[in-house]
DNA sequence: CCGTGAATCTTACGTCGTAAGTCGTACGCC
DNA sequence: GGCGTACGACTTACGACGTAAGATTCACGG
C-alpha cells in the first residue's frame, strides 16, 4: 500500500500532520509513533527533522499563531482602538475554534513563539494608537490574559448538571447555583449549545474589560 | 528501615501525599509509582483505595477546593458586594499560590468537584445579595473565568526576554513590544519579581472586571 | 563503479498506567 | 483454641510511550 509516491519528510510536513492529528483526535492522540504512522514513516525518522516531542509541541503552537496572524491580516481594521482590538481578538478566536486543543497547549508552553510575539506587538500598537500609555497597555495585557489571544478557559459548567436531576440532597447544598441555573435555562429558550452560548459570553467578558480599559485612558 | 509503625493506606492519605508530592516536585513527578514510594508502599496497592490515576487528580482538585473553602470561611466578609467578592477571590488566590500546579489541573479537569460547586454557590450568593439578577451573575462568572477561583494563567512574559539582549534583528520586528518592555522596566524600579508584579496585575484585572460589573447592575 | 553523506529504519531501554493473580494476617464464629 | 474468610497489600506482566544508539538505504558527483 505504498501507493503514495514518496514525499520526503520535513519539519513543515511533520508539524502540519501534528496539527491535523490533534484536530481530529485530540492532543492525547498526538504521540510520536502515531504521528509517524500518519506520515507513513517510523517514529524515529521524525527525530531527524525535530529535536524532541516538546519541539513538536512548540512547533504547532507556532503554526497556529501564524494562522492567527494570517487571519487578522486578512481583515480590514475596524474603527477606533476598541473596535480594532475587539475585532482582532474575535478573529483570533475563530482560529482557536478550529483547533480546540490549542488553548491547553498555549497555556502550558513557556515558550515564546515569534509569531505569538508578533501578534502581541500589533495588539500593543493598536492600543498605543488609541492613546494608551505603555504602562496601561501592560496592565491591559495582564487584565485580558488569555482573552487577548482569543480564548478563555471554560473551567466550569460546560455540561454541568446535564440540565436534569441534581441528586436533590446535593441541590439543597447549592441553592444559589441551582436557582441561577434553572432561571437561566428558562430565560434562554433557544440558546445554541446547552444552556449558554460561549461566543456570547466571550464577547460579554471581553467588552466588560475593554470598556473598563477605555475609561482608564488619558481623558481625551 | 521499616521504622514507621504501620499506618494503613487510605484514600485520604493517598490524596494528601499526592498534594505534597506535587507541591514539592511538580505535577510531572506525580506518578503512581513515585506516589506509592512516598507512602512506603507498592504502586498497585494504591489501586485498592483509588480507581485510577484520573481519580487521584480529581481527588487532589477536591482537596485544594476544600482548602479554599476553609480559607474563605476563616475570613470575616468585607462590606459591599464588590468588597466581599474581591476578598473571597483574593483569599482563594492565596491557596493557589501554595499549590502552583493547581491552576493547570483545575483547567484540564472536566470534573465537577463538590467543593468547587460550593465555592461557586457562595460566590453567586454574594452577588445576588449585591442586587445582581441571575442572568447578570451568569455573565459575570463567564467574564471572570478562572479569575473567579483566584488565578489567571500567565501565558506570556514570565521571563520573556530575560531583560537583556533581544537579538536586535528580532527587536526591530517588535517595536511596540520592545518599547513597552523597556519603559516598564524603567518605571518600576523595585518590583517584586522580574519586571512585573503578579499580585498587582491580578488585582488590577480583577478590579477592572468588578467595576465593570458594578456598572451593569440594576440602578440602585 | 564506487565512496559519501543525508534520510530513514531497526532494535532496545527505561518509565508509565494498570490488569490479573497471589499472599499474609486480623477477626468472627464454632 | 482453631479456622474460614475477606480485606489490604504485594508480585508479575503487558502494552504504550519518548528516545538513545547504531545499521541501513539511496541519490549523486568523482
Amino acid at each position: 500500500m505504498t501507493t503514495e509516491a514518496r514525499i520526503p519528510l520535513s519539519r513543515e510536513r511533520v508539524l502540519r500532520a501534528a496539527v491535523e492529528l490533534a484536530d481530529e483526535h485530540g492532543l492525547r492522540a498526538l504521540t510520536m509513533r502515531r504521528l509517524a504512522e500518519e506520515l507513513g514513516a517510523e517514529a524515529m525518522s521524525l527525530y531527524y527533522h525535530v529535536a524532541k516531542k516538546e519541539d513538536v509541541l512548540d512547533g504547532i503552537v507556532d503554526v497556529v499563531a501564524q494562522e492567527i496572524n494570517d487571519a487578522v491580516a486578512a481583515v480590514p481594521p475596524a474603527p477606533g482602538w476598541q473596535g480594532a482590538v475587539r475585532q482582532r481578538i474575535l478573529t483570533a478566536r475563530q482560529v482557536f475554534l478550529r483547533h480546540r486543543w490549542a488553548p491547553e497547549l498555549f497555556e502550558t508552553r513557556s515558550s515564546t513563539s515569534l509569531a505569538v510575539l508578533r501578534y502581541y506587538d500589533a495588539l500593543v500598537g493598536l492600543m498605543r494608537d488609541g492613546g494608551f500609555s505603555y504602562d496601561l497597555v501592560h496592565h491591559a495585557l495582564h487584565a485580558l490574559g488569555s482573552r487577548a489571544l482569543g480564548f478563555s478557559q471554560e473551567l466550569f459548567d460546560p455540561a454541568a448538571g446535564e440540565s436534569a436531576d441534581v441528586p436533590a440532597e446535593l441541590a439543597a447544598q447549592l441553592p444559589n447555583l441551582v436557582g441561577m441555573l434553572s432561571e437561566i435555562a428558562h430565560d434562554d429558550p433557544e440558546s445554541t449549545l446547552g444552556w449558554c452560548d460561549d461566543q456570547t459570553e466571550f464577547e460579554f467578558g471581553l467588552d466588560v474589560i475593554l470598556d473598563g480599559l477605555d475609561r482608564l485612558r488619558d481623558p481625551s
